[in-house]
DNA sequence: GGATTATATTTTAATCTTAAAGCAATCGTC
DNA sequence: GACGATTGCTTTAAGATTAAAATATAATCC
């Protein structure tokens, strides 16, 4: 991976010193990798968030959150949301409050279990859903178009066998 | 990638049920992979994050910042850092509060420009963060041990060229 | 030189995040 | 049924993050 560090003083205008320009010869392979991989997901996430802020007055976590209910249409309870959203419980409590009030969801008690809270989009949420995924996903086709249809397949591939593993490691 | 999601209502103990479990065939290649990496991206900084406080009591922004000065003996700007970590201004601001009130880090003014505040680690800083990054390092290495040299080039060939695809089409 | 513009940083308000502690309801076992 | 453990959720305190406004200094342009 040509480490070309260009010493020029002048070096073009846009001068993109970020997290990975600053590596030292001695770092090791899998550490170059995490930080190229940060520096990858942070700028793909920093776009969408920019967009779905800019055009459609949301937080990502939000559109996240909205997201796990549209594919669960018989909702999902706070528990199932922190695990499938991988965020803390107490996570789900602020932003399930927010999107309630917006009219966006409803919560209802479960009849069965009274501790269990269920989460569930309104109508409106559902409809103003739609839309926003529609946006999002060409905003993702685009973002990753630098890729052919194989080598996304393959990246894809080596980053199920790095998840399966480092979920492993992680006891 | 198997999209094999299992109705069995017995699905095992682990029951992982993240992000990439809820998509649906209809959603397109890219925004699967999207969330797998993101997945993983998430996976790998938590650990990283769980273990700088368990066995260190930092922050994860706080190390990284850290590892930025020490990439730069001779001092950083805000602005430096801020590009750096790919983080907006304000926040760098109370970060770098936060490690000069432990000790960790300086800031002085620039002689020659009175805006600019220069950031260097302290002596105990250097010490504190040599400690910790063998450390990180370690985890990092272990983390990606479920891919063979060859894969990591791979992948981190992959991501280059997604980052410099993704950060053109940013605008 | 003085006005304007640009740059570097901080502040502010809002949101998100976590870990840990607390509360409420249920389950398991006797 | 009653006790203890577990589960589901919320609250709290600390920290991180952003965008936007504010402040202070420097550079540019007549």
């Amino acid at each position: 991976m040509s480490q070309g560090r260009a010493k020029l003083a002048v070096a073009g205008k846009a001068d993109q010193a970020d997290i990975e320009t600053r590596l030292t010869d001695g770092d090791h392979q899998a550490l170059r990798l995490w930080l190229r991989m940060l520096a990858c997901t942070n700028l793909i996430e920093g776009a969408v968030r920019e967009r779905l802020k800019g055009e459609f007055a949301i937080t990502l976590p939000r559109f996240d959150l909205m997201a796990q209910l549209q594919r669960s249409p018989r909702g999902l309870s706070m528990g199932e949301l922190s695990q499938r959203l991988m965020v803390t419980g107490g996570n789900i409590t602020g932003i399930v409050a927010a999107l309630e009030a917006e009219g966006l969801i409803v919560r209802e008690a479960d009849s069965a279990d009274r501790r269990v809270n269920r989460v569930r989009l309104t109508k409106t949420g559902r409809t103003s859903f739609e839309r926003m995924a529609q946006a999002h996903e060409g905003w993702i086709i685009d973002l990753y178009a630098g890729l052919s249809a194989q080598e996304q397949a393959r990246l894809s591939e080596l980053l199920g066998r790095l998840k399966k593993h480092a979920s492993d490691a992680r006891s």
